[in-house]
DNA sequence: GAGTTTGAAACT
DNA sequence: CAGTTTCAAACTC
């Protein structure tokens, strides 16, 4: 299975749910269906283990049922967002100091809540840790383990001496391991509040929509700092919203055009010009046509009169062609 | 609840 | 520094 996402939608705090809809055109390649949408792609990695076999593609970020092309559906992440969950629990705010676990007092359940804001604090799960290593959330927030799940936890007051020492080891790796890893909200007066992940996100195949995604989980957008590929975790000015989502209509409008013109519709279609390396398969015939014409038509349209002045054509052509870059780079990075 | 995916942290 | 492995959480079904 293969997956090709051309979805330019992006901030989806904001994102209209209306605009925020995905066309997808299914499409039998090889016995499997092809999403196309615009931006975002899953490339076949042979996950940790597996060896030479490709993994099928997935979509990432939505289930989507559509044979006509016509029916549309939101995204995952457009979709968690409405179920407005519980907030996780921001990370990196300021906690309150940590009550030495004391057994004789307070053994109530509301044990693992801050005793000044009453933040819930999640208990840890390690197994392998100790949870004396930065991959256990309660050392990493400076806290020690209370109530957890964890099995042969050192991160206690019994252990002092062999925190003390992992802490340091860990000072030493990194002089800032313990501070907060998000700038703080640094807005006094000068507007542009610049809350930045300190060290980046590096996120590959979230999207940075995802909680996996450093920035995404305390609700920030990602920065220049981060390092992450095919981000959608930008924030983005209503126009340029708009124009993102009357790019990937088109581009998809195209899309589905061909492939319906497609004579045998079961015959997968590669590309002319084999020689590419099976990274860039997906990115067949059909693919490509569409790509031309949406792009001719954005060129076309000013004759038209029926597009947006000059810049705005330009925009438009220059974001067509960063979610292509994006596009291929993601297939680049691995397969 | 079991199994998978993910990216930071750790390691080489 | 880059490539790989380990890890626990996020996520999916
Ligand atoms: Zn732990
Ligand atoms: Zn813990
Ligand atoms: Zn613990
Ligand atoms: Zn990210
Ligand atoms: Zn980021
Ligand atoms: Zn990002």
């Amino acid at each position: 299975m293969q997956y090709i996402k051309f979805v330019t939608a992006t901030n989806s705090e904001t994102l209209p749910t209306s605009a925020s809809t995905i066309t997808t055109v299914k499409t039998p390649v090889q016995a499997s269906p092809t999403n196309i949408v615009l931006s975002e792609i899953k490339p076949a990695a042979a996950s940790q283990g597996t060896a030479i076999a490709p993994k099928p593609l997935k979509n990432i970020a939505a289930k989507t049922t559509v044979t006509t092309g016509q029916v549309v559906m939101l995204p995952s992440y457009v979709q968690t967002q409405l179920n407005t969950k519980v907030p996780i629990p921001m990370r990196h705010t300021p906690v309150a100091k940590q009550v030495s676990p004391d057994t004789s007092v307070n053994i109530t359940p509301e044990a693992n809540l801050e005793s000044n804001g009453m933040r819930p604090r999640k208990p840890c799960n390690c197994t392998k840790s100790q949870c004396l290593k930065l991959y256990c959330d309660c050392f990493a927030n400076g806290e020690f383990c209370y109530m957890c799940n964890c099995m042969n936890c050192y991160n206690n007051l019994d252990n002092e001496d062999h925190r003390q020492r992992a802490i340091k080891t860990c000072l030493e790796r990194n002089p800032n391991a313990f501070r907060p890893k998000i700038g703080k909200a640094k807005d006094v007066s000068g507007d542009s509040s610049v809350r930045k992940h300190t060290k980046g996100c590096n996120c590959k195949r979230s999207g940075c929509l995802k909680n996996y995604c450093e920035c995404y989980e305390a609700k920030i957008a990602c920065s220049n700092n981060c390092k992450c590929v095919g981000c959608r975790n930008i924030e983005d000015s209503m126009e340029k919203k708009g124009m993102r989502n009357n790019l990937e209509d088109g581009f998809n409008q195209q899309l589905q055009g061909k492939m319906t013109q497609s004579k045998d519709p079961l015959q997968f279609r590669p590309r002319r010009t084999s020689n590419s390396r099976q990274a860039i398969n997906f990115i067949n015939d059909d693919v490509i046509e569409a790509t031309s014409q949406c792009m001719l038509t954005i060129s076309n349209s000013e004759e038209a009169g029926m597009q947006d002045d000059e810049v705005t054509k330009r925009q438009i052509i220059e974001e067509f062609g960063r979610c292509l870059k994006e596009i291929i780079d993601y297939s680049m990075l691995h397969n």
